[in-house]
DNA sequence: CCGGACGCCTGTCGGC
DNA sequence: TGCCGACAGGCGTCCG
């Protein structure tokens, strides 16, 4: 579910809201999530202080004095700030109590999410050192996609989602963003234009910039850490509008499933 | 190394 | 109405 702009809006949130706070301890009601929750999670969370909301791709990072948490939303994860009053609902795997009686409560009904405890340097961590460049970050260029691009015959749809290139693109940012560009998401990467690659770098910063201005895009069950879901859904032009005319040529949007994901474009625009 | 398929798990939706 | 398959915002692993 959660793609960089929905991270980020979570990430902000929580950030306000939590910096600076010490941990009471944990409450798990899973054994797993994509990996096993840390045994002894309320031990090693008690008397930490939270002192930053980082992220790195579509990772959470909660830098605490003696380690980091780190955390993954999976496909339908979403983390709320609640008091520790409210009873847990279906789902509600994880909460982190706080001392002033608020909880941050881990829902992930598909259990595709992650928490784990780290005392290393979190970017170092296996699941992290492979990441490619933040597309904010100056190592995030069009002659940087155009020269990993080099020989490649994945479909450039696929080629842009691979977190090893660049991170947090998923598919709906990847759809919209190669939309924009008038690249066809099937094309071959290794046969596209550095001046293509130039200008597809730019959109992936503006799409995934004006989405986290908008709060993250909400399709079903994102919303941020009160609650609140984000409107980039309104500003979507492709994702999930198959058989709508196309925004910039009105011929009918088509979707076709490229690289193992549904995949939504315009035959007319896009090449 | 590369590209593609699969599995993880639950919820929802469309077709019959 | 009920059932069943397909699909869903991610990602690691395995196979050819």
């Amino acid at each position: 579910m959660p793609e960089l702009p929905e991270v980020e809006t979570v990430r902000r949130g929580l950030a306000s809201r939590l910096e600076g706070k010490t941990f009471l301890g944990a409450v798990s009601r899973v054994a797993g999530l994509r990996l096993p929750v840390p045994a002894g999670l309320h031990d090693l969370l008690a008397g930490q202080r939270l002192h930053a909301v980082e992220r790195r791709a579509k990772y959470l990072l909660l830098r605490c004095d003696g380690g980091t948490l780190i955390l993954h939303l999976g496909m339908s994860g979403y983390l709320r700030v609640v008091d520790r009053d409210l009873p847990p609902g279906r789902h509600d795997h994880l909460d982190l109590l706080f001392d002033d009686g608020q909880v941050l409560r881990f829902n992930d009904a598909r259990r595709f999410g992650l928490l784990l405890w780290t005392t290393a340097d979190p970017q170092e961590h296996p699941l992290l050192v492979g990441l490619g460049p933040e597309p904010f970050a100056g190592a995030f260029t069009g002659d940087y996609l155009h020269e990993r691009a080099r020989g490649r015959t994945v479909p450039v749809k696929a080629f842009i989602m691979d977190q090893r290139l660049v991170v947090g693109v998923g598919n709906i940012y990847a759809n919209e963003a190669l939309f924009l560009s008038g690249i066809h998401p099937a094309r071959a990467t290794g046969r596209i234009s550095r001046d293509r690659y130039l200008r597809l770098a730019d959109i992936i910063r503006t799409v995934l910039a004006e989405a986290i201005a908008a709060g993250g895009t909400t399709l079903r069950d994102f919303s941020d850490s009160d609650g609140k879901p984000g409107y980039f859904a309104l500003s979507l032009r492709v994702y999930g509008r198959e058989g709508e005319p196309c925004p910039r040529c009105g011929h009918t949007l088509r979707q076709e499933r490229i690289g193992g994901r549904s995949s939504f474009f315009c035959s007319r625009c896009q090449h």
